[in-house]
DNA sequence: CTCCATTTTAACCATATGGTTAAAAAAAAC
DNA sequence: GTTTTTTTTAACCATATGGTTAAAATGGAG
């Protein structure tokens, strides 16, 4: 009978994501929480004390779901061009299933500032920027690429990989109107990798 | 003394914009605003009757600046890649001016999906999207740039113009430690439009 | 059947918040 | 100086909401 426990823990965590992700933290409300998990105000608050705690959880696990490939990418090893089609693939991987998360995390980053600082001890990123930084500067000197400056090329990595997806519904009205974004967007993993090398191979 | 009750009202709209931006609907107090725009609360209530009209006039003005540049390029009859380099750069003015605005409206129509109908009466873009989607492929049939899907082509100008702004503290932290990211973003406008044209150009 | 964890019921509290009101005060227009 | 508009004061209301509580009910495990 603990499994049944667990699992009224997980169906809150299920609603709590969902209902954050659409009505931020300002916006979502416990009662709808417990409705969409099957059960009500007061058990949920027998398993996480207060909407700021639960909050958290779910914000933390979105912010580790939105910066692991970013991590990844800066740590892998592979050559410049595999690199990126990596990351795209990842992120396209990630996002597929967690469609929700990269408007989450920037909507309640922008509206409580101070959250920023959790991105600061994400684990990884930043020293891996260094070697991968590094990398595309070899990568220009070695003639292989054209020049442009890492920050730039990281920039538009992830731009065209996030963004699809931040402005979903936008992006849906305004030019795939007719069709199941969903299919368009995993094919895209390999189309933005190519418009990159394409830009900047010589 | 019309013009300090238009000033008054002006001083309304700037502090409503602000707060609205930085935490949505649900998230801003109408004390605040007052506060913000430094009159008190039964004043702000005399000129605007509630809270959802003056999120309705502001929302509809941030819709306006964000899709302005878009109707813009739809129609745009320039050549090619004139046009690109033209929706970069007028995109970079606007968030340079309004760097709240995609991450405002990007919020705010997730967490109201019913508000995408006024993208839709979006005057002017639905038609000349198709004039720019012929132009795009008659470029690829006249063997002037490499073969490929014009919404692909524009989701990515849009994503690389806007998503910077709306992840603006993410890239930050992660980027642009310690340099002034509005100069970056100044800089970047015909950085993205020859990191496009050199994607496609053959 | 009995025990124990899980869940519900239902009432309740404190607080925040959007919104209202009426009268007074301040400021400008005439 | 009288009138009109703008603004403040300050109290007030209704409601929504986060959170609590205690007792009852449920249901599986031994």
């Amino acid at each position: 009978m603990e499994k049944k426990s667990v699992e009224t823990q997980e169906n809150i965590l299920i609603a709590a994501r969902a209902i954050f992700a659409q009505k931020g933290l300002a916006g979502a409300r416990m009662q709808e929480i417990a409705d969409t998990a099957g059960i009500n105000k007061a058990l949920l608050h027998y398993y996480y004390k207060n909407k700021g705690k639960l909050f958290e959880q779910v914000f933390d696990e979105a912010l580790k779901k939105l910066f692991r490939p970013m991590a990844v990418f800066m740590a892998d090893d592979s050559e410049l061009f595999q690199k990126i089609r990596n990351i795209c693939k990842h992120y396209n991987e990630v996002l597929i299933d967690y469609p929700f998360i990269p408007n989450f995390v920037i909507n309640e980053i922008n509206s409580d500032p101070t959250r920023i600082l959790k991105l600061l001890d994400f684990e990884g990123v930043l020293e891996g920027k260094k070697k991968t930084e590094f990398q595309i500067n070899e990568a220009v000197k070695a003639g292989l690429i054209r020049s442009i400056d890492p920050r730039e090329l990281i920039l538009n990595v992830i731009s065209m990989s996030i963004f699809p997806f931040a402005a979903r519904p936008i992006i849906k009205e305004l030019l795939y109107e007719n069709e199941d974004l969903n299919k368009v967007l995993q094919a895209r993993a390999d189309q933005v990798a190519d418009f990159i090398i394409q830009s900047i191979k010589l």
